[in-house]
DNA sequence: GCCTTATCTTACCCGGCGGTAAGATGTAAC
DNA sequence: GTTACATCTTACCGCCGGGTAAGATAAGGC
């Protein structure tokens, strides 16, 4: 997974020259349009706000996109996108379920603190149209059945204590949803911190309590640091 | 805590006599717009649909009302009053930090589960003004203190096992406050199912483990059931 | 250089929504 | 019953934002 560098080159140098370069100018659009989304929300935000931000005008969008809705959708298409394909890795790596509840955790926290990926459990999905509605609510649904699995599997290998695999699923993704209503990139918390408690935090919740005194040391947090 | 009812009577009614008796009917606008909110969020909220669905015209509330907005302050204070009881509550009751927890996540995701509760901590607070914005954080930030406190209070009694309080609330509260997000009242999980997994899940995430095997009980998950 | 075509701008439309003006209507007090 | 006031309605305004029409401007192939 491309680590999304800090990239600090602002979007509208995209839109610097004439030059047709139709890809880079589409998602330059894509991600200045996202980040005042998650400033102001989608509703609040204006295309003429983002066509500001490019240095351009507002029609100026119209080609590339065609309509505001077809923007909000194609980030929630990215966003969703940069989930699945972690999801997709810690699937198919070794390890017990609840090792893979806790990389999920991890992982999942770090997508939380990045434009995209906050973006998809931000943003309001009243604003889609039905047909995009539910396009984002299968792929939602996707990445809560797979937290559901894990969570299923560890209960059978034995690694997390018998429980409703539903409701304890809500818990913890709830947990790290929430991350992406109160983190801020300036903040004082640094990602790394934020994931790492939390995959530590939330599995001790799940993990069966040993009842002996020889192992002292917390399960493996997350993968390989 | 006076449980709020089921309540089936229409908002409506209220208005359905020209009868003076304001106090009743500014609540009636209140529920309604609390209801539409949660529907459709704020801004996809019209005030003739809120008004429609009381039977009456747009204009006629602005006559409890001055502004959208007000109406949407004063359903953040409902809701805010609603928590802040609650909460005063457990503060004052007797037991360890861990139980504490335990109360507040029990009493906690039940509101999440109550119209002007939900209210809280689904709407997005960018669409007030500043200074309501700026009273309606100050408000959130005392329950997020009130938790932090439990924690800590739990740190210093060993009925919680050390930890960064500060991530160990977001967390906690996180997990709670998405409830609603995905809670529908006529959905197949019971508040009461919801309030009580969720208290047990979370403190066994903040209970130290006991090392022996002497105790296997978890703690209490909630007061008095 | 020239023509074609993608790119971008200026000017505009239209619908919706918060809010208001002014007046009609019912209610309560006496 | 009449007065006085709270309540509610009809009609309207003004603004803002998504979206479009039509034309200017620069790229790039030849």
């Amino acid at each position: 997974m491309p680590k999304s560098a800090p990239e600090r080159q602002p979007h509208w140098k995209a839109f610097a020259s004439r030059r047709r370069d139709l890809r880079t100018k589409r998602e330059a659009v894509l991600k200045t349009a996202a980040e005042l989304f998650l400033e102001k929300s989608y509703g609040r935000t204006t295309l003429n706000e983002v066509a500001e931000r490019l240095k351009i005008t507002k029609p100026a969008l119209y080609h590339y996109f065609h309509s505001k809705e077809e923007i909000l959708l194609e980030c929630y298409r990215w966003g969703t996108g940069l989930i699945e394909e972690s999801l997709e890795e810690i699937a198919n790596s070794a390890g017990t379920g609840l090792e893979k509840v806790a990389a999920f955790v991890y992982s999942y926290a770090n997508l939380m603190t990045v434009n995209f990926g906050r973006f998809v459990m931000r943003l309001d999905e009243g604003d889609l149209s039905d047909k995009a509605w539910h396009e984002v609510r299968t792929r939602k649904r996707k990445i809560d059945r797979r937290l559901r699995s894990f969570i299923q599997e560890g209960i059978r290998d034995g690694s997390i204590a018998p429980c409703d695999p539903k409701i304890a699923a809500f818990s913890v993704a709830g947990a790290v949803n929430w991350i992406c209503m109160w983190y801020e990139p300036e903040g004082p918390l640094t990602p790394e911190e934020i994931a790492s408690q939390f995959a530590r935090t939330l599995t001790q919740g799940l993990a069966r309590r040993k009842l002996d005194g020889s192992r002292r040391t917390a399960p493996a947090a997350h993968p390989a640091d």
